[in-house]
DNA sequence: TAGTGCTGGTCTCTTTTTGAGACTGCCAAG
DNA sequence: CTTGGCAGTCTCAAAAAGAGACCAGCACTA
């Protein structure tokens, strides 16, 4: 049930590659992560990972994202180079919206935290009871 | 280099697991990444998993982090069961903040995108760089 | 031929979240 | 007696997100 981790850097370094050395606004990890840290990066990552979709599938598969918010999470998925963006010239035209490889290559890393949500949630649940509980 | 992915779920699970079969506003998977997605939130949980530290250490070590931002997330963090704060009673008192056994289990998921985001950070500045400069 | 709906968005307005920084009370050192 | 460290809170301004109207172009329908 275990997964294996294998040859990751020590914590230390992990949280030192996040400080760079002092130089912070320019961290080119915490620019990584911070692009990542949206609210709906990872849904629409996950649904993409699934398999391709056109942008009214991706409104109609997760209703309560806002349009403004699906064109702008996708425009910076793209910009970012884990998302593709494909114009197909019908009438009207349609847009399909896939993983590129380093979307792929992302998600694998993602997909243990996603993995772990999902195992986890109840405890998280539990801790955010009592914790409310014990504050009353 | 490689890092073994074992007995994950299907990508196709893992997206039904975030939309919950329709229960959106509620559903477990969705919450949980939602108090990790936060803009501090992966920063702290690397600074803590590598030591415990002090509020006023916290916020040398991250110093473009607000004092109230601070404060806001590492109270998330405990209460969803991450973070464990402990006050002496000196004078004045101080406080200091660890993870749980459950901070520590989800950092353990959470190291892989980390990891990735240090390996990768390259290739996301190139695309990023591509695609302005294709926009231009 | 007028109305309806689908395409993938943009625009504006309001609400929520975040950031910057002043302020608190307590005590110890200089 | 002023200064500084401790761990915050409070207020106000700026930025981000959410809600929903609106757009052009075409197909289908009545």
């Amino acid at each position: 049930m275990d997964s294996k981790i294998v040859n990751l850097k020590s914590k230390l370094e992990i949280y030192k590659a996040m400080t760079d050395g002092g130089n912070l606004s320019d961290c080119p990890v915490r620019d990584v992560i911070q692009g990542l840290s949206g609210k709906w990066s990872s849904l629409l990552m996950a649904a993409l990972a699934e398999q391709p979709y056109r942008f009214g599938e991706l409104r109609r598969l997760v209703p309560d994202i806002s349009q403004r918010m699906l064109t702008q999470t996708l425009y910076d998925l793209q910009r970012d180079g884990y998302v593709h963006r494909k114009v197909f010239p019908t009438k009207p035209p349609s847009v399909e919206y896939s993983l590129t490889d380093l979307g792929r290559s992302m998600f694998g890393a993602l997909q243990h935290l996603l993995q772990w949500a999902e195992l986890n949630h109840d405890a998280v649940r539990d801790a955010r009871a009592g914790f409310d509980a014990a504050q009353a």
